[in-house]
DNA sequence: ATATTTGCAAATAATTTGCAGTCGA
DNA sequence: TCGACTGCAAATTATTTGCAAATAT
């Protein structure tokens, strides 16, 4: 469980206002590592917050986005899955259930070298397949 | 320059019928290494073939991804881009141009490895930042 | 003639935008 | 009070779907 003065601390080292919504969906992002999409965000936080907007979860994540608090996963085509975790990792998605799964690889399994001129910002690395509990049967995906 | 006849087998060997439209779009994703997006494609066929459908482009793209004939790269949200290259290789995105640039990294710089029972179909890696062309100033994506 | 492929138009889904109301220093 | 934040509704964009027409074997 995250204190609420560490997250708002965090929210004000990257110059972001620590407002309810905004510390809400910080907080929710830090407790629930499920790489959530703006909607899922959004349903969940709505009976907590009723006034709640979607306009705002956007806002607030491509804020959150700009300031580096966090990342922006394009692992699934058509929607945004977002991650308060910004070290880099790998997300494996699997076909049928949907699940990201993380893995922190060992530092020299990621070294790759881009030729002078390229400065990188971000990067991401994304696999597919089939996870464990959905071995068996190799079906799209389902997603619940 | 691909041969008619080069595409033609490329498309049976996966079982795919070479109709008019599929050998063009596949000869477009061979010539044009741009990582294209659907309507890229669309566009840019449409005046050497006046019928043809965005639909068609989707039904045909999504066809070949089934077959494995092409890559589905989600590097960026909201647009899908393809890749007639399935092999591993590193894409990075110019957040100031928006251009897809490849990159063959050695074997042993990618060797990650996942725990027993995962089973892996995909890997994707992509890179953001600022290619040499656009060095100097970091504003965000203008796609020309 | 029969199955497959194509293409229009409508439907869906995610995201963005315009703008007015609200909140906080 | 002023600028920043929020939220509704409408607009935009990418993609999918239903079905009829065209095509190919």
């Amino acid at each position: 469980m995250y204190q609420k003065n560490r997250v708002e601390e965090m929210l004000r080292n990257q110059g972001v206002k620590p407002s309810y919504p905004r510390m809400r969906i910080m907080s929710y992002l830090l407790e629930n590592k499920t790489h959530p999409t703006v909607d899922e965000i959004y349903v969940n936080l709505l009976s907590e917050i009723p006034t709640l907007s979607k306009t705002t979860v956007y806002n607030t994540l491509g804020l959150f986005k700009e300031r580096g608090l966090v990342q922006l996963l394009t692992i699934e085509e058509g929607e945004a899955r977002y991650d308060a975790d910004v070290g880099l990792h790998i997300h494996f998605q699997c076909n049928k259930c949907g699940k990201v799964y993380d893995f922190y690889p060992e530092a020299q399994m990621v070294e790759f070298g881009l030729p002078k001129g390229f400065e990188i910002t971000e990067k991401h690395i994304y696999f597919k397949g089939i996870c464990p509990s959905c071995e068996g049967d190799k079906e799209k995906p389902v997603l619940n």
